[in-house]
DNA sequence: TTGTAGGCGTTATCAA
DNA sequence: TTGATAACGCCTACAA
């Protein structure tokens, strides 16, 4: 409850001495600094949050809209998700705040809101899908967020994200290398960005290497297990050609393509070959596979420390190209690839 | 961007009978009510949160603080539980915050800070231990709380439970009444109130019928299939008396009993008796268990609705008795116990 | 029924 | 280096 007020009646100062002294301004002599921060630790000073802000007009928090209950198998995720920008944010002295939606359609609304009353000082986006609506309204009212993703060439505002176009094409540019020319593509649903992204480096790999591209060939579903194992048992029940690759974007889609091609009676690597991107999630892991997986890439727990800092960097006033950044990823060999 | 002010111009009111109008006021005429409704609506006003907070001197968020990350098996009970509260607190038009503290030490600290800088209004406490420190924290400096859960016979600050005494008693009783003596009890780790309360009731029942207590029966651990399964076997593998029925405070640990009793060749109700206490938790469901469970039932779901109502309303100064509440459970025979 | 005045705690501006 | 003053937007006496 101890005001500036009752550290300048407390020291005979004024209280915007007081201030500037505890904000550490310049044009503050040496002894009335440390005489004011002494106070205050003995008066256990704490600043008053509401009353900064409505000077400085900011709410010093920053939330994230959940737009739906997450299902039982991204829960786990989700919450490293959140626990990973939560302390992100309050290393940055900011509340990280979670907002859940109660139902799709009115997702919009809930930013009009907590923009409206000035509740939040700005957002995490993730997951954007093209032509994000939330991207364009935000924009559109010039509140502050961070990306992770990228939806557009020259964004203007903050992101973080890795290179989705790279890890398509690195993935397929490594089978092309090892021979391959029926390289089928198991994607995630169409829409997302990142899904987009990476399917633009799977085509751009095979043009280069004068590949044609294949309807049949290029593959879509949610990522998960069910979408490697059902997808791959299409390909291979259908009549047409057959691919001696497969891509997949995920770990999850891969473990699925394992159970389909046992049931189909092919092996990895000797029939088909097979690269995949890791995101590094613990519930599914390269090397814990039948065979380990060749394939990018890059830790997705490692996205949310940086997400914190590029939105409470911009917030605090960062130039833009300071927090917007693509991490690099590798590519790792493993056992699932076999020269043709 | 729309304030009192400007409302207060564009009708040539005062800015006092603005904010009048819009709180709804008796002492404002229907027809400047009206008009200032109109306007506000007119010219998308919304209040700005901040300034508001300033002058009651409460930030309108109401929070929670995780100690540490919740484990693998947790996390999709603890996203419902999070948006359970999140929904529950928005129809009050409050913002729930999620904060995670980094370690288990600093727990207190995160309260202390979020207090002291009177970021938060008000908190959700869950899973009390017995002489809880954030409950003493909290009380010793008036900040308001809502418990889920119970630690004391007279709360002074609103809470909502179910009657853990009971369950332990109805659970046990229920045996008792079909014969049976040497009835086992496995719980959770000692220093949780609610494991501490469904003991008590277990002794009760026992007490009642002239029942000697066992410590050989009275097993604890987490609330696990594992520590159904460890405990059960250490029972069945050790000297002495063997009991005849099993009270397992959760169907998780019920599903471990299950697992021991199968590897052990006892069968269910056969060879053993068996109850659960039953928080209808979609994970593990009592009917799909290899003998349906007969128990105590109460959704642990249809809690975080009252919590968020319990809070928000006594933080509007609603009188502690409505904002108390011990919910009921139900008894629900199923097939897993037999007379003796 | 309406308006005036004061204040919530902090920071920024300007003058001393 | 310091202090007085105003302002942020809202709400609540008190007065008219």
């Amino acid at each position: 409850m101890t005001t500036l007020r009752d550290i300048s009646r407390h020291l005979g100062l004024s209280v915007t001495q007081v201030s500037r002294a505890l904000n550490n301004h310049e044009d503050v002599s040496e002894e009335t600094r440390k005489r004011v921060h002494e106070a205050a630790k003995e008066l256990n000073y704490q600043p008053n949050m509401i009353a900064r802000r409505l000077v400085t007009g900011r709410s010093g928090i920053v939330g994230f809209v959940q737009p739906r209950m997450p299902g039982p198998e991204e829960s786990v995720f989700f919450m490293h998700f959140l626990a990973g920008l939560s302390a992100g944010f309050s290393q940055h002295g900011r509340q990280f705040v979670l907002h859940m939606a109660d139902t799709e359609d009115d997702t919009l609304d809930v930013y009009a809101r907590l923009v409206g009353t000035r509740s939040i000082d700005g957002f995490v986006i993730t997951e954007p899908v093209m032509d994000d609506p939330r991207i364009a309204y935000l924009r559109k009212n010039d509140v502050p967020f961070v990306l992770h993703g990228q939806t557009m060439d020259q964004p203007d505002f903050p992101f973080f994200d890795i290179d989705n176009v790279a890890v398509g094409y690195d993935l397929t540019k490594h089978l092309i290398d090892h021979g391959h020319r029926d390289i089928a593509f198991i994607n995630g649903i169409e829409g997302s960005s990142y899904v987009h992204r990476r399917e633009v480096g799977y085509r751009r790999a095979l043009d280069e290497a004068g590949l044609p591209y294949r309807k049949a060939f290029d593959r879509r579903g949610p990522m998960s297990e069910n979408t490697g194992l059902l997808e791959t048992v299409r390909m291979f029940q259908s009549e047409g050609p057959k691919p001696t690759a497969i891509v997949a974007v995920n770990m999850r889609i891969a473990k699925g393509i394992f159970t389909a091609l046992e049931a189909v009676g092919l092996s990895v690597p000797n029939d088909i070959s097979l690269v995949a991107h890791d995101d590094l999630l613990p519930d599914v892991m390269p090397h814990k596979l039948p065979v380990a997986v060749s394939g990018t890439t890059s830790p997705i727990a490692e996205s949310w420390g940086p997400l914190a800092d590029h939105l409470s960097r911009f917030l605090d006033g960062a130039p833009l190209k300071d927090v917007q950044k693509i991490a690099p990823h590798t590519f790792i060999k493993r056992g699932s690839v076999r020269s043709t």
